[in-house]
DNA sequence: TGTTGCCAGTTTGTCCGACAATCATACGAT
DNA sequence: ATCGTATGATTGTCGGACAAACTGGCAACA
């Protein structure tokens, strides 16, 4: 009866061209570090025009699969920055109408096994840089923002100590959309500030002692701990997230 | 002694336009589904050559900030979809060594406790839509293929009863990282369907019964039945993933 | 009435050619 | 050894061009 068909596809050059490159990028036959021909010669080598080609390095670019070196022109095959990577996701989370809410409840569900896992495959090298980024945390002093800032590099510290790159990429954007709303809550609950900083010592002290179920539990306290600032801070927690 | 200067940062015209227009998405003065003006009204207001905002659009296309809506020329304003974010993280992690272990280790740690949430908050619609991905999962029969993209799907009905946008985007990389070794898996294994099936079956019942305990308990046993499946599929857990 | 064909205007995809600014390199001067 | 300069390569940006695809309207036609 209803003969259907589907929609014919007609992929643009530009994306074809990115598509080709991403491809060799994914497949690792261009390695990290390796650098791309100059925009002529691959104009060159697709058979289009130099403008197609500058298309398509902007959408690898913006993927994080090509940067530029600083100080160089060439483009070279890079592996996505987490905070980049994170910002995309974090963007697409704001766009859909996140609120505090959210946010606190995949933390809560996050964190916890993260810091067992820090706890677990933590190395002495993972502790020392964990240990400095809790110190440089303690000494933002009345800086709000560098608080905020260092706290989040405790949590990425964590997550690296937990040699788990899915885990640590799964928690960037997180800490990016918490950035806002714990500064307003860090500057309208003074005690909070403190607060962080013991739960940071306590978990240092889990992880370097191995201890799975004190990091697990600890880093539970300081995720609860943060909702109870939030409410003292009469921050409603059912309102969307902002930039 | 030393002088230390900041590197001076110069950003080419078509990232500041880029910029410019993906702030007023992300403020929401431009708002989903509105329709950008043509490339050379774009050129003639930002004061710069048509080529340049096009290389500008094309960042702003691959970060699912803008997209064509099938049938129309002009740029739409789009929330960038799950599908598109997780591709780029999935990506993402691929280059940066992933394995299976990694990727099991997150849903262990991840899909329990959001089968409880969607235990605590489906609705009624929710359930229907869970119902039928696990009904077509099943009439999947020996299609290994549709099986596994089936079972997925199983997964985000799971999140999007859960109602909890961070927790779904989280999970879209790891499903797309599943794909792939699962379908050897399962190929290799021809008991997995069947246990794939019925854990399926006992999921849906507990969301459906708002059973918060048995949600996290069956999604549990299901992901450490994938690990059981990649064991006796002879797969190496430490072994890198590939696209 | 509803389909088809045609026309003009708009917009994108792609191309070409051009040029200033920046970077790498080598070479020569101090 | 440091500096200045010349040279060539490469990017960022520009202007203009044109075919293809889509839009909307209007006329012809069954």
């Amino acid at each position: 009866m209803s003969v259907e068909f589907d929609r014919v596809l007609i992929e643009p050059a530009y994306r074809k061209v990115a598509a080709a490159i991403g491809e060799r990028i994914l497949s690792r036959a261009l390695r990290e570090g390796e650098r791309l021909p100059p925009e002529t010669e691959l104009a060159r080598q697709f058979g289009v025009n130099r403008s197609t080609v500058r298309e398509a390095l902007r959408e690898l670019e913006s993927r994080g699969l090509l940067r530029r070196r600083p100080g160089s022109k060439l483009m070279s095959v890079s592996r996505p920055q987490h905070s980049a990577i994170g910002q995309g996701v974090s963007h697409a989370l704001l766009l859909h109408d996140v609120t505090v809410q959210h946010l606190w409840e995949a933390l809560t569900i996050l964190e916890p096994p993260l810091a067992a896992a820090a706890a677990r495959a933590r190395t002495t090298a993972d502790l020392e840089a964990l240990g400095g980024a809790i110190d440089a945390c303690g000494a933002a002093a009345v800086d709000t923002a560098a608080t905020v800032q260092r706290t989040a590099e405790v949590f990425r510290c964590t997550a690296r100590a937990a040699h788990n790159p899915v885990l640590g990429l799964a928690q960037e954007p997180l800490l990016q959309l918490l950035e806002p709303s714990l500064r307003i809550m860090i500057d309208r609950v003074p005690q909070a500030r403190s607060r962080i900083i013991a739960a940071h010592r306590r978990l240092l002290e889990a992880i370097e002692a191995q201890d799975e179920a004190a990091a697990r539990d600890w880093m539970a306290r300081h995720i609860r701990d943060f909702r109870r600032g939030y409410e003292l801070a009469g921050i409603d927690l059912s309102l969307r997230l902002t930039a």
